[in-house]
DNA sequence: TCGTAGATTTTCT
DNA sequence: GAAAATCTACGAC
């Protein structure tokens, strides 16, 4: 059985939390049933000093202001037609959080391949922020919730993974920031997302 | 298999 | 009106 991981879990730096999360497990309890999937890839966004991040040099807005909450808060973003999940970091009054760009599923198979077409190879049903959150489930509903608040809570992975560094990706023209190794992902997990640097 | 362009909706200027 | 933390289709090789 799943349960909600500790809530000190969150109360760390965003860059450690990004590494951290690498390897848990994501839990959305449905009335169909459990969709469970183990998060292979992350990245972290650093608020104030990062330009890559929407809270860059920005007051918090209607968009942005889960991200000054409290740590472990669920932020989800709506990006064209798709969906984005974070997970807040750092203090009450830091924008800092976390983007969970890839997991690989654990439980809750036929869910998700109903979820996100039959014809598609399993292997892309989770890899890509948006497909995650489609595959999951996962709606503007949850924004603002708490990770560790039912049904859609982060629970811990039983095992290490090995995990490895690099450049994030998708954030265009962002200068500098572009190139901060600040994208957490499992070695040699082919549900990382295919980009690399 | 790889690279490029178009989609489509919310938020901000 | 423009841009965005992306995905998918489609044409070229």
């Amino acid at each position: 059985m799943y349960k909600p991981i500790r809530k000190s879990f969150f109360d760390v730096p965003v860059l450690e939390l990004a590494e951290n999360l690498v390897g848990q497990y994501i839990v959305h309890e449905q009335t169909e049933g459990l969709l469970v999937a183990r998060i292979v890839e992350t990245e972290a966004y650093h608020g104030p000093e990062d330009r890559a991040a929407h809270s860059f040099s920005n007051r918090p807005t209607k968009r942005t202001e889960i991200m000054f909450g409290a740590a472990g808060s669920v932020y989800t973003y709506q990006m064209h037609t798709h969906t984005l999940m974070n997970v807040v970091a750092g203090p009450i009054g830091t924008p800092h959080a976390v983007l969970i760009r890839a997991a690989e599923p654990v439980e809750g198979f036929e869910q998700m391949k109903e979820n996100r077409g039959n014809k598609l190879k399993m292997t892309d049903w989770t890899n890509g922020p948006g497909k995650l959150s489609k595959a999951l489930d996962v709606t503007m509903d949850y924004y603002g919730q708490h990770w560790t608040d039912k049904p859609l809570f982060i629970a811990e992975g039983p095992e290490t993974v090995e995990i490895m560094k690099g450049p994030r990706v998708g954030i265009g023209n962002s200068e500098e920031a572009v190139y901060y190794p600040w994208r957490f992902f499992e070695k040699d997990n082919s549900y990382v997302s295919k980009y690399r640097a």
